[in-house]
DNA sequence: ATGCATGAGGA
DNA sequence: CCTCATGCATA
């Protein structure tokens, strides 16, 4: 039953090219429309991101209003930007909309939004980057775009309009930052906390530390070293968790627990988005991240080395953050790419469908080909979305719900069931899970604020395990998988199913 | 805040 | 094909 959402098996109904009415501007841009439809774009953004804004910076009331007012702008100028992103399904994105985008970014952004900004911050010295990288799709009519080709528009307010944001990270991207070394390394580097960093620009005032120049500026600083500090924190050393990548200190969970917390709240207090702190990641590191990461990192859903791995960058920007007296500062730059790739049209399941993924899954959270091919045949799903279903739900387990007493939460959540235990392998799960605080052997703690547990528990069970219920849906596969998953050391061992 | 998607790396 | 990190799009 249930109504698929999607084109029942097979075809595929849905191309990637509807939803462009999101763009409004796209076929507006020109002419004179061009700017005006840009700044009500920005006003729109503004008027919606108030809401947020409103929600999240509660603290933002007891400062200045103007202070308030140039939060919002600033936001709004980043939303705005994003709406710039033209999508790879658009219809005539492509070429023109590209274009256009760039043109009229560069165009209006400054005049209209910048100004008060420009006027806070003496004069922002955007490094504009204006890539007229075009969309590279398929589609597009390929231009020989070398391939990033910005216009540094120095003194002027000019704002940066499109970089490709999907291209990994790119040191030549950020004029400053080009020499900083790859991103990947983010948390490998040495903890230097301090030193280097030739700032070019004016490093934020009472910034005792090293501070590597908001962007560009600190050319030299590339990667957070912040991790010496941090890793001086950490009480007990539970080990475990991080160690693989380029250790990033011996952080215990609850030391990330009082940090996301501190995170946030500073964060909040000072006026800024999950969003701007993502922006302001890529603008001192060189690596942006997106709301949703800042988002699960202040919530504490990321896996415990990834949320060792953040840390440091985190930290870091905090830092910079509170010691700038102009934290604005760290918006020179804003993000404003383009992203040229071609995504799939997000699914929406329907809750039925969910609920009966669910069931499906609390009776096999692992099906193997044959037994996803059932499922989504017996949901009318493509079988990709099925398997992508089950991918992030497995994710969003471990993420979750194995923090908590690794093999205990595993066998709560995966048995559940009718179907005995499974056997859980006995030892931690170490895929995502977090290591305990500080717990030399063993017990693993989980790495849910105790005070939330509950609530977390209830959040990753809840799915699953509610929807028990509605067995009406899952009958059919049986899924005999071993789950051998969740052994210690990321061990693969699915095959067995397949 | 979170659901679905992408892509790198791995076996 | 999986896991994991991450992000777009959306609720």
């Amino acid at each position: 039953m249930t109504e698929r959402p999607q084109s029942p098996t097979g075809s595929d109904c849905r191309p990637y090219e509807i939803n462009r009415a999101m763009y409004p501007q796209a076929s507006g841009l020109d002419g004179l429309g061009g700017a005006s439809l840009q700044f009500a774009h920005g006003m729109i953004q503004a008027c919606f991101l108030t809401k947020a804004i409103s929600t999240e910076s509660a603290a933002l009331r007891h400062t200045k209003p103007s202070s308030r007012f140039q939060a919002i702008l600033k936001r709004a100028i980043c939303k705005a930007g994003d709406f710039a992103q033209p999508k790879h399904w658009y219809p005539f994105a492509a070429p023109e909309f590209t274009g256009q985008v760039a043109g009229a970014t560069a165009a209006t952004q400054p005049a209209n939004i910048s100004p008060p900004i420009a006027e806070t911050r003496e004069q922002i010295k955007i490094q504009a980057e204006v890539k007229t990288e075009k969309d590279v799709d398929e589609y597009a009519n390929e231009e020989n775009r070398p391939t990033s080709q910005y216009n540094l528009t120095p003194g002027t307010s000019s704002v940066p309009t499109g970089v490709n944001y999907y291209t990994p990270w790119n040191p030549s991207f950020w004029p400053g930052l080009s020499h900083i070394t790859a991103p990947a390394n983010i948390s490998q580097a040495p903890p230097t906390p301090s030193a280097s960093s030739p700032s070019l620009s004016p490093s934020p005032p009472g910034n005792g530390f090293e501070s590597p120049g908001f962007f560009n500026g600190g050319s030299a600083q590339n990667i957070p070293s912040g991790q010496a500090q941090s890793a001086a924190r950490s009480s007990g050393s539970s080990s475990g968790g991080c160690s693989d990548s380029e250790e990033e200190e011996n952080l215990t969970t609850e030391d990330l627990e009082q940090f996301a917390k501190e995170l946030k709240h500073k964060r909040i207090t000072l006026g800024f988005t999950q969003a701007d702190v993502g922006l302001a990641l890529g603008n001192l590191y060189g690596k942006m991240f997106s709301q949703t990461t800042i988002c699960r990192f202040e919530a504490l859903q990321l896996s415990f080395k990834n949320m060792c791995k953040l840390k440091p960058l985190l930290q870091r920007w905090l830092n910079e953050a509170e010691n700038s007296e102009n934290p604005q500062d760290m918006y020179k730059i804003e993000r404003v790419f383009i992203d040229t790739r071609k995504r799939k049209r997000r699914t929406s399941l329907e809750g039925t469908v969910r609920s009966a993924l669910e069931s499906y899954f609390v009776k096999c959270p692992k099906p193997n080909t044959l037994e996803i091919t059932h499922i989504s045949d017996d949901l009318g799903l493509e079988r990709d979305v099925v398997r992508v279903w089950f991918c992030n739900r497995r994710q969003k387990g471990k993420r979750l719900a194995l923090p908590f007493d690794d093999e205990c939460a595993e066998a709560q959540y995966y048995e559940q069931s009718p179907p005995p235990p499974p056997h859980m392998g006995g030892t931690a799960l170490s895929g995502q899970g977090y290591p305990g605080p500080a717990h030399p052997g063993g017990a693993p703690a989980l790495y849910m604020p105790s005070l939330h547990r509950p609530e977390v528990f209830k959040n990753v069970l809840h799915p699953g395990l509610l929807s028990i219920g509605h067995s009406d849906v899952g009958m059919g596969v049986i899924c005999h998988v071993k789950d051998d998953d969740h052994v210690p050391a990321k061990k693969n061992k699915r095959d067995l199913l397949r």
